[in-house]
Parts: C-alpha cells; structure tokens; sequence
DNA sequence: TTAAGTGCAAACACTTTGCAGCTCC
DNA sequence: GGAGCTGCAAAGTGTTTGCACTTAA
C-alpha cells in the first residue's frame, strides 16, 4: 500500500467511515488522473451506482480529502493538499487542456495580505486562470496566415 | 438612461440582438445587486419566463456582459470588467457575504508573469478566497469565550 | 453481530428545447 | 413586414433520497 493510500484509509477510520470497495476504486482514480469530473468518475467506476459515488465524494469532500475546482465550464474533483502539492491551473479555452503551475509565493503572500487588511482569515482559495494554450495559439496561427 | 444602459443597449444593437423588456430587467438587476444567482434573477423577474432568463444570460455571456462567477457552491453571476472594475472576492463561508477585494497589482502582475512562462495566452481569470469574515469570527469568539 | 454502506428505483432540481404567438426595429 | 424574442409546456440532465440487502470492522 503506498503512503498516500495509508494515509487515506487512516482519514477514514479516525472518522469512523469504513474503506469500502466503492471508496478505494474512487481515491485510486484521483491519484491516477489529475482531475475528473463527476460523469468521468462515473463513467470508470460503472460497476458501482451513481448514487454511491455521488455519496462518497461528499463524504470525501466533508473530511477535506479532495477538491472541487471549477475549471472551464464543468467542475472538476482533485485530491486536495494532504495528498500533493498547493498549486493553481491554466485551463485552455479551446481544448479543455489543464496546465498545473508551479507555486508562487507572490500569489500566496498577496492573498494572505489581502484577507489581512479585510479582517477576514483565509481557508481556503482558487485561482483560475482561462485562455489560450501554446499548442492552440500555434494552430490559430497557422490559420492566419494561409 | 445611464452611461452603463447606453453602452449595454449598444452592445446588443451591434450584434443585432434587440433591447427587449426582459433583457432591459435583467440588466438592471445586475447593476441594482453585485452579484446574485440564477435562481436569485428568475425569483426576481417572476413576470418572465424561467427559459427567457436563461436564454438571456447565456446571449449576455457571449457578449461578455456578465461573468459566472464560482462563489461557495453555487455559481453566481455579475456584471463584467466592462461595468466595473476588475476585482476579486473573499466568501465567507458561514454567511456566505462576499466581499469585494480591491484590486491588487501584484496578483495581476503574477498572473501575466506565471502564463507567460508557460507559453499561455491568459484572457480571463479568477480567484476566490474562502474563509471566515470577521463578523462570523467575532461570534465564534464570543461562543468560545462562555 | 451490527452499524454503516451499497445498489436500485423513484423523486427532485436545474437547464434546454420546440413551437405558436407577440415584439421590436 | 418580418426577423427575432417570449412564454408555455414538455423533455433532458444532473443530483438526491428511501429502502431492502450486503459488507466491513
């Protein structure tokens, strides 16, 4: 069993929910895969109900084990820091690409200045950043000049 | 009419879409409140059709009229960067009040420096921060404090 | 053994669509 | 006058709930 997995289960057993089938399948997908939607987890784990992934990835969510991003249009679910590292996203406009950034502290201090001046105390935050990828810019481009 | 009215009445008149009652409301409820959801705008325009709400946000947000905005859990929408000036928001999330930041040129500033290191043509952005405001942590002290 | 979780089906909420009649230019 | 828009009703999606059966501890 890798780190992660242990310390996933340990979550769950100090607050008293059981490692059932349905909840390592769905923790198993979110460490393969970045980020997923709703449908997409779903979709793999078709041998279990809808209803039951829906459950859990509330019960998920309650104990801070993933996140709910909302990235382009849909909002997608990812492991949340306990399991990598803080980070924000790219997300391309015209193919749905997702970039993960590096951590930048310039970001993370002026939040922290931010909430700071309003008296307010931070939490939790979300940066998304929407255009065009350098893939996608090349092929516009392309276009243009024919 | 104000300023705002002529600039959106000239928006829809130049990608032939016609000032009509419904259109005209709902604008002005997006001026009148900061930011409401979708179920919020259809209480308030109850003369009006659920399905001509919807059509009509979706033409505003191809104008770039109105941004969805990703607050709490649901997402809300507010009049854009062309209307007001370009801010980001702190949600509370015992109250859900949002609180409209200033604008701060170091998170822009990092924003342009992080998608071009990553080749990335950034059109639009977001950030929400959630957390505690300070009325909502002055009643839990309270609390703590008996 | 038994509290907790699952799968199924049905209900619910949110959003979109087709169409006849009305409105804005 | 006529393209475009609205209101209504019905259909689609996405999400939640109740309940009998199963499973993990």
């Amino acid at each position: 069993m890798t780190q992660q997995a242990k310390v996933f289960r340990d979550l769950l057993k100090s607050n008293r929910y059981f490692a059932t089938k349905p909840r390592l399948r769905l923790f198993a997908l979110l460490q393969k895969y970045n980020e997923l939607t709703i449908n997409e987890l779903i979709a793999h784990l078709h041998r279990h109900d809808q209803a039951t992934v829906y459950r859990n990835i509330k019960v998920f969510e309650s104990l801070g084990i993933i996140n709910r991003l909302r990235l382009g249009w849909n909002s997608k679910l990812e492991l949340s820091d306990i399991f990598q590292h803080h980070h924000h996203h790219l997300s391309c406009m015209r193919c749905n690409k997702i970039i993960i950034l590096p951590e930048n502290p310039a970001i993370e201090h002026a939040i922290a200045h931010l909430s700071q001046q309003q008296q307010f105390q931070p939490l939790d935050h979300q940066l998304e950043i929407r255009g065009i990828c350098y893939g996608c810019a090349a092929i516009k481009d392309k276009c243009a000049t024919t």
